[in-house]
DNA sequence: TGGCAATTATTAACATGACAAGGAAAGCCG
DNA sequence: CGGCTTTCCTTGTCATGTTAATAATTGCCA
């Protein structure tokens, strides 16, 4: 059995990663006029699009790490982009909700990030737009039939 | 003109994320036991494809950040798995090699690091397979037609 | 030849990814 | 009630991502 490895130019993991950068690049662009980063950008659009979110949701809808969250929950409400309020009920519980000030990061962005979105959908066509997003779906354990 | 932003649950980028996780799962499970990273594992996996590189065409080829790689190509010598010489010609310029001891780790886990490929393929089906890793291509700056 | 721009690599600074450990609150159960 | 487990969150540590600044060479060209 000789097992061979695949070329790099074939793997799939990097294949995801090189795809991930190609699609962020315009994205990193836009943001960087806004002064928040990729991380705090998914937060905010998890946020707008759901309401207020205990810890645990928001993190598993912005795909982000639990760690991760709790250090940048701290940083976007020092910068007054979100509340962060204890259940009181179980007061192990936290609640985060977007500002007025984080959601106006969104609404001003919205025309700009849809059109970047419009134009990958252009460069690949519709049909293939809608296959790969549905074929990425079925690497993802979460979502997995 | 309205521009909404698509949900979250059929963003390109989180889906790309998303699926990237899902496949490094395994990937990274395996590299737990051999004290490497996932970028260590990337690199070693470059040098063992196309032999010594320099500096440039090494980062590239492993779609690292030229900062990142500095600081990998570091541990990893302390590690002894690379090997770091200057270009006598340039001497700005650096050839990075990979050791025996590199070498062995890619070797070592070739068949494992094989098998998992080969789920994925199983899991979306040879055509998908393809039909995917050809769409995110496309998504790739570097390698756009 | 001498100075300036371009190339290559490193370092710095901040934020995040990943994993492990710790701490606080709630629930269970004798 | 009191201890135990579970859940939720925070903190620590190391490695990497990202951008900007800096250093070391080299190449160009007046």
């Amino acid at each position: 059995m000789t097992s061979k490895l695949p070329s790099t130019s074939r793997s799939l993991p990097i294949a995801l990663i090189r795809a991930r950068e190609g699609v962020m690049a315009p994205i990193r662009e836009m943001l960087s006029e806004t002064g928040i980063t990729e991380q705090q950008w998914r937060v905010l659009r998890v946020l707008s699009e759901y309401g207020a979110l205990d810890t645990t949701t928001l993190a598993d809808r912005s795909s982000l790490l639990f760690p991760s969250l709790t250090r940048i929950a701290s940083t976007m409400r020092d910068k007054g982009l979100i509340t962060q309020t204890r259940d009181q009920a179980d007061r192990r519980r936290q609640i985060i909700d977007i500002t007025e000030a984080g959601q106006k990061i969104i609404t001003e962005r919205a025309a700009q990030s849809a059109q970047i979105v419009a134009d990958f959908r252009i460069t690949l066509g519709d049909e293939n737009y809608e296959t790969l997003l549905d074929l990425l779906a079925k690497l993802d354990p979460g979502s997995r039939d």
